[in-house]
DNA sequence: GCCTCGGAAGTC
DNA sequence: CTGGGACTTCCGAGGC
């Protein structure tokens, strides 16, 4: 039976299949529009890649092609097509092999030749050659349909499993895929569609573990279908836990599988339990930890588990893991990265959500007195990455980057930001005929490219200032420079009209010469951004949420493309690089920024600061203008007109400086701009476009400050803004006094940073000295180390809180105490008054100098010598 | 005790 | 193995 549908490809990978003669099966993981899982079998595609003489072209000399068609892998050899390469114009032959697998061979044995488009894997090779994006619309056969499949189908379809079987590896698959629906297709039964949401199906999973034996002792899991969601609870044996878990996995079918940490927790310790349980043969484990989107057969021994190589991302093939702790961190930088703080940040009124009812060091004992307990902490944590993963909208991102990038979602979410942009760069060279370059192995040093201009800033308070910036400025560069490696100019004789880079430089082709690949797709990414925009724009109007919701989506996917552009080929490695690329957008960049600020000045306006793409000026509204509003009506009219002025100047700054290809835009309007005297440290009191604090740089936005110094700073930046500098300092000698008084509350001084790390499973312990030259003398490394002591989970990267306290038994270093309370409560520890009250007044004090306070005063503070605190008044 | 230096992390 | 550089800050080590 045909049949046809819009779906979205969550991961693909092949088929070999050898006799009777060597054909390649595409597999495309997909979830279709109305919900249920596809499996596709693409026929039709073979593998192949293109070889070319080496060096400059030579048009009369015959290459030995005989040679290359004996080669036992190599099916056939083309004819030859022109190909532009760096060398010029070339013949290119395209040369098929047997199977995918064979290229890496083949690339050896042709190393005499020069191998173009040999190292993309065989499902993007199909993507890249039917322009195909993650949402597509897919006609074929149904060769098998589960119970969730369309009910036409299914009443149609085979119901016989074995004869079901046979059909499917008839067709080149593997056997019944753990699916609703398996379908063989032709090349021409595929077609890119309009970008939607699709459905997803995700897997939320938690084990709590025996820490003295590391034995599972019970797990949950909670299935989310298109939003509903349904519980899962494990109990009993440690095999029945782990069976129950896959067969949940295999019936369910998600394609994202999540939970917090299991990157480096309950994915590695399902593997290690599946080996302890079943050592051997390996596949005797696939019942335990078969979570692969393959058939449960020993042909799958290697593509039925979860893999990871060295350190590296996880890959259960034709599924998606999707670390809930891993996207927290990377979107909200939270100060600490455990599951209850995370949660407090992101639901501070919700605290059923988080009570802390199971002391997770002490499972054993908790696993035995009350088991019940820990089975209701371990269903919570289940919800929670689940919640995160919403709110985070972590999933409807990856999907928007995937089709803007036309990726498979996979990529979009795993993949590196040069899979993202190979992917729209090497269908453009095939389309143009430019050979596709591989990628270079092997380190290579290089010189450090210049990268932004920064302009000193001066000590103090500035009043009333506009902010302007370049609108996507690496781009716009790129774009109106035509700088491309196809657009280089290496040949010196070479005297036609071109874009020259200001300092080094270097010279790229013109546009009528030749549109470089780079520009043109940078030009279609703004383009497609503004449409998306405008939208989502329409869709707010007619309130439709949902539209509106997706171009949101697809037009932020957009920005952060093209924003890699400039990193990919900034670096030292990509296929299409050039070391002077890089070097010449950001020659262009400190040259335009370099050039407005001049004209600036010569315009008789003061430039406060600038930072790569945006530039400080301070507005000329009268001297005496109010920087605050008032109670008195004349002082608030004279603010308004203030700003109204300010408003109109950063205006026609930016319709001065704008140009073709570098558009300035009118950022925010400041009433106010304070700096101690650092690059990249400022606050502003922002009066347009919206009224708010902007804080840049500073301790308040690290996370290895702590709270109580953040928020010191926070408020003394309020009253300095306010322009309150008497009040501003002696709150700050309040706050230095009360720390040193001991009655701090201690969590309000952790401090938090990353820590590093590498397993010895040799030794069986965490190994430091292998990452640190001198492990013991870093605070946090002291504090990892006491985490692990009290058997909490340390993670190599992750941030680990600790408080200062007094140093012990002479040493001279500081103390330090790791942060435990919010993990397995207990005792906080007692912290170190100097410590914290000098660490406060020099991170104050520096701004505090600007006003002739500093560090020494601050600390010297509020009160008469020998008075222990501010509580004995 | 003061200073400089290098390692490391963090932010933009 | 697989985006970049500029800049600030903190801490410990070591010289004097």
């Amino acid at each position: 039976m045909e049949w046809e549908g819009r779906m979205c490809i969550v991961s693909g990978s092949y088929q070999s299949i050898d006799s009777p003669s060597p054909r390649t099966v595409v597999e495309l993981w997909c979830r279709a529009e109305e919900g249920h899982s596809v499996l596709l079998l693409v026929h039709g595609l073979r593998p192949y890649f293109d070889i070319a003489v080496r060096g400059a072209p030579d048009h009369e000399y015959l290459p030995d092609l005989e040679s290359v068609r004996e080669i036992a892998e190599v099916m056939e050899v083309s004819e030859p097509v022109m190909k532009w390469t760096r060398h010029g114009v070339k013949r290119h032959w395209r040369v098929y092999a047997d199977q995918p697998y064979s290229v890496r061979r083949l690339r050896k044995k042709l190393e005499d030749w020069e191998v173009t488009s040999a190292d993309i894997p065989f499902q993007n090779r199909l993507m890249l050659d039917l322009d195909l994006g993650p949402h597509i619309s897919a006609r074929g056969d149904v060769l098998w349909a589960g119970e969730r499949a369309p009910g036409a189908v299914k009443n149609s379809s085979n119901t016989d499993l074995q004869l079901a079987e046979e059909t499917v590896v008839k067709e080149g698959g593997s056997g019944i895929y753990p699916v609703d629906m398996i379908l063989s297709c032709n090349l021409g039964g595929l077609s890119r569609t309009e970008p939607f949401a699709a459905p997803f199906v995700t897997f939320s999973f938690d084990l709590e573990t025996s820490i003295a034996t590391n034995r599972i002792l019970c797990a949950a899991a909670v299935i989310d279908r298109a939003g509903k969601r349904s519980e899962h609870q494990f109990r009993g044996e440690e095999r029945e836990i782990m069976e129950g878990l896959t067969a949940l996995v295999r019936e369910q079918d998600p394609d994202f599988v999540t939970g917090y940490n299991i990157d480096n927790f309950d994915l590695p310790r399902m593997e290690e339990r599946a080996e302890v349980i079943s050592p051997r043969p390996k596949y005797t484990r696939s019942p335990l930890f078969g979570w692969g989107r393959v058939p449960m057969k020993e042909g799958e021994g290697k593509r039925i588990f979860p893999t990871r190589q060295q350190n590296r991302v996880w890959r259960i093939p034709g599924r998606i893991p999707m670390d809930a702790w891993w996207q927290a961190r990377q979107t909200l930088r939270p100060q600490r990265e455990s599951l209850r703080y995370v949660s407090q940040l992101l639901w501070p009124e919700d605290d059923d959500m988080r009570k802390l009812d199971v002391d997770a060091s002490k499972m054993d004992e908790e696993w035995a007195s009350r088991p019940d307990v820990v089975m209701e902490y371990c269903v919570r944590d289940t919800h929670l990455p689940l919640d995160i993963l919403g709110h985070l909208k972590a999933i409807a991102r990856k999907e928007a980057l995937a089709s803007v990038s036309l990726t498979t979602v996979e990529t979009a979410a795993n993949g590196t930001t040069s899979q993202w942009i190979d992917s729209l760069v090497m269908r453009l060279a095939d389309k143009e005929l430019i050979a596709v370059p591989m990628t270079n192995a092997g380190p290579r040093k290089r010189d450090q490219i210049a990268g932004g201009y920064v302009h000193e800033v001066e000590p103090g308070m500035e009043p009333w200032v506009v902010v302007l910036d370049f609108k996507s400025m690496y781009p716009s560069i790129m774009i109106s420079n035509n700088i491309c490696s196809t657009t280089l100019v290496t040949n010196e004789d070479d005297d036609k009209s071109h874009s020259v880079s200001p300092t080094t430089g270097t010279r790229y082709k013109s546009k009528e010469e030749m549109n470089g690949l780079v520009p043109r797709l940078l030009e279609d990414l703004m383009g497609k951004r503004d449409l998306y925009k405008r939208g989502m724009e329409e869709a707010q109007e007619r309130n439709d949420s949902v539209e509106a919701f997706l171009l949101d989506q697809l037009q932020y996917a957009v920005k952060i493309l093209m924003n890699s552009f400039y990193g990919v080929f900034a670096s030292s490695f990509y296929r299409f690089t050039h070391p002077d690329l890089g070097a010449s957008i950001t020659e262009w960049a400190r040259h335009n920024i370099k050039e407005i600020i001049s004209q600036v000045e010569e315009g008789g306006n003061e430039v406060i600061y600038s930072d790569t793409d945006s530039i400080f000026v301070k507005s000329p509204v009268d001297s005496g203008a109010p920087t605050n509003r008032s109670e008195d009506p004349m002082i608030s009219k004279e603010w308004e007109k203030a700003k109204e002025e300010t408003l109109e100047f950063g205006d026609e700054l930016a319709s001065r400086f704008t140009r073709e290809g570098a558009e300035l835009e009118f950022e925010t309007a400041l009433s106010a701009f304070f700096s101690h005297g650092a690059k990249k440290r400022y606050v502003g009191r922002v009066v347009w476009p919206r009224e708010e604090m902007l804080i840049r740089g500073y301790e308040v936005r690290r996370t290895d400050s702590f709270d109580l110094l953040s928020e010191t700073m926070t408020e003394m930046f309020e009253m300095l803004l306010d322009g309150n500098t008497q009040g501003a300092v002696d709150m700050t000698k309040l706050a230095i006094d009360e720390i040193r008084g001991g009655d701090v509350d201690p969590s309000r001084l952790v401090i938090s940073r990353s820590c590093k790390g590498k397993w010895n499973s040799k030794k069986n312990e965490w190994d430091f000295d292998s990452v640190y030259a001198n492990p013991d003398g870093l605070p946090y490394v002291r504090a990892a180390k006491q985490r692990i002591a009290a058997g909490l989970q340390f993670t190599p990267g992750m941030k680990v809180g600790y408080v200062i306290t007094k140093p012990e038994g002479g040493d001279k270093k500081l103390g330090v105490k790791a942060w435990l309370v919010d993990e397995i409560g207990g005792e906080p520890p007692e912290y170190d008054t100097d410590y914290y009250a000098k660490r406060m007044a020099k991170s104050l004090g520096r701004v505090t100098e600007a006003f002739g306070q500093g560090e020494k005063e601050l600390l010297d503070g509020a009160r008469p010598k020998g008075q222990k605190s501010l509580l004995d008044f």
